[in-house]
DNA sequence: AGGGTTACCC
């Protein structure tokens, strides 16, 4: 096959796989004959690697037949396509660096495309700086240049720089495309940002850029971002025959952030040719809606249809599993995740730990836990909570030092595990060593949950007039809910005193003093001071508030 | 001989 004729073939080829195929054929031949290509055709051969599932050919072939035999030198052209492999995997950081000095070393980094994929390709590896410099000491930029950077910004960093950027670009006379305005409502969707949103939709309408589906679903998803569902719809209706499965799916997200499953069941089971996201989306919503079962029905429905699962599936039908507490699906779902060959990323594995130690098993937990290589924060902590919730505190605490010996970073999500933990098993020294070195050591905010868990700790272990102390340093917003806690802890310890002055406080704080004086009441009650439960109740019903039948009694249990 | 960078849903 000569040159020419593959060049042709290549181009129009939309499928990167068969195109990927195609090339290495050619390849073959190639290296058998010794036939030798002009660098134009090897820009063609590197940029279907890149475009195919494994751009790292783009990198050997490169480095085979060009760096080894000098006799082709790449151009303007090749470099972007490299840069662009080079950004698949965070391995190639070095092999991009050195194409880099290449670059500079040539002058070809004046070169518009190849600067802009020097751009993302900094931006890909995280390097927002490098990327931020290389863009700011661009001899020539185009608004491909600022798209770039902006989807950077976008997608691996922060959101408020994109609109930052925008100004900027209004500001240097550049004219914003299609795609900038699409980057820009993602932003938006991000930030939740309407008012600003709906000013540059405002723009786009002027400027008639508004019928490109992309930029429609960018808009759609913004309005469902900041649940302005009414809005949405009226952009969907418009869309009419344009709007596609994308589309829908921001329709149906939209419903389930807004606490509306079966709306958005409607239009998924209106939908005939459903992809994985579309069940990953449904399954997700029934799983966030607390309709456990649902979520199961709706794996086998996908199986029967063919659908082969993928990871963040199986970790939404697993945590199905752990809030209906059934081990035996649970194990089902673990043997259908071994057979099907499916990834156990660090996410699989969580939900796989929390699974078992919901189902009540937690040996397979621990077994699991031990098993796994790729253990992140979120693993450790859910192994931590198992434990916790087994009455196991010493075990957690064990597996809690055991992280930190690691070099994980504990967050405050682990911090409630591992007070929780000391709570359960009434480690009261340990509890409140933990509880500073959360904010001295690895300066995480305690928020409401440490609070009440450390009051809840001191109060159950009879420390009530510490417990009262710690309470006086908190914000005053968490207050209330910690003196519920130390209330009850009265009651119990029949600490009539401190009970009264805790109550009194809980008043002062104001709109939510029923749930107060219901507390009062029942603490005078158990004392046996009717005179006192009366002026209680009294009280409450000034207040013109009543409690809901039952509450108190769920309080009371609570904490 | 004559090719490219940047974009939507989880």
């Amino acid at each position: 096959m000569c040159s020419q004729h593959l060049r042709r073939i290549l181009v129009p080829l939309s499928n990167p796989a068969h195109s990927a195929r195609l090339v290495d054929q050619v390849l073959t031949q190639a290296i058998t004959n010794g036939l030798s290509h002009a660098t134009p055709t090897w820009n063609c051969i590197l940029r279907a690697y890149s475009n195919s599932p494994t751009p790292i050919k783009a990198i050997l072939i490169f480095n085979h037949f060009f760096i080894k035999k000098s006799s082709n030198i790449p151009d303007n052209y090749t470099y972007p396509v490299l840069f662009k492999a080079c950004s698949c995997s965070l391995s190639l950081l070095p092999m991009g660096k050195g194409l880099h000095a290449h670059v500079t070393k040539t002058a070809l980094d004046s070169d518009i495309y190849v600067g802009n994929s020097l751009i993302h390709f900094y931006g890909r590896m995280a390097l927002f700086t490098d990327a931020r410099v290389l863009f700011d000491k661009m001899p020539f930029r185009d608004v491909g240049s600022w798209n770039t950077l902006m989807s950077i910004y976008n997608d691996f960093s922060d959101s408020g720089e994109v609109l930052i950027l925008f100004k900027q670009l209004i500001f240097e006379g550049i004219v914003a495309d299609k795609i900038t305005l699409v980057i820009l409502f993602s932003a938006c969707a991000r930030l939740e940002k309407l008012h600003y949103g709906k000013t540059v939709h405002c723009y786009a309408t002027k400027v008639g850029l508004e019928y490109m589906l992309n930029m429609e679903n960018a808009l759609l998803l913004m309005y469902a971002k900041c649940k302005e569902m009414d809005e949405a719809l009226r952009l969907f209706d418009e869309m009419g025959s344009r709007r596609n499965i994308v589309s829908l799916n921001i329709l149906i997200n939209g419903y389930i952030d807004m606490e509306l499953v079966d709306l958005a069941r409607e239009v998924f089971d209106e939908i005939v040719d459903k992809d994985i996201v579309l069940w990953r989306s449904m399954m997700h919503g029934c799983v966030k809606a607390k309709q456990p079962e649902e979520a199961l029905e709706l794996f086998k429905k996908m199986i029967d249809e063919g659908v082969t699962p993928d990871e963040e599936v199986m970790v939404s039908v697993l945590s199905a599993c752990s809030s209906l507490s059934n081990l035996q699906y649970g194990r089902l779902v673990h043997r259908f995740i071994l057979q099907n060959n499916i990834t156990q990323d660090a996410f699989v594995k969580t939900a796989l730990i929390d699974m078992y130690s919901k189902c009540g098993s937690l040996e397979e937990a621990l077994v699991t836990f031990y098993k796994t290589d790729c253990k992140d924060v979120v693993t450790w902590t859910t192994m931590i909570e198992g434990l916790a919730n087994y009455g196991l505190g010493n075990e957690a605490l064990r597996v809690f030092y055991q992280m930190e010996r690691k070099g994980i970073k504990p967050n405050e999500a682990t911090f409630v595990s591992v007070l929780a933990a000391c709570r359960h098993s009434g480690l009261i020294t340990e509890g409140c060593q933990l509880f500073r070195r959360m904010g001295g050591v690895y300066r995480v905010q305690p928020t409401i949950e440490h609070f009440v868990c450390l009051v809840d700790l001191l109060s159950r272990a009879g420390l009530l007039y510490q417990a009262e102390e710690f309470i006086k340093i908190m914000p005053a917003e968490d207050k209330f809910i910690s003196y519920k806690a130390l209330l009850s802890a009265c009651i119990t310890y029949s600490e009539f005193d401190l009970g009264k002055k805790v109550a009194n406080n809980m008043m002062k704080l104001g709109n939510q003093s029923h749930e107060a004086y219901v507390l009062l009441s029942n603490f005078y009650a158990l004392e046996g001071h009717w005179t006192e439960v009366a002026e209680a109740r009294r009280n409450m019903k000034e207040l013109q508030t009543r409690k809901k039948p039952g509450n108190s009694i769920i309080d009371l249990k609570h904490y």
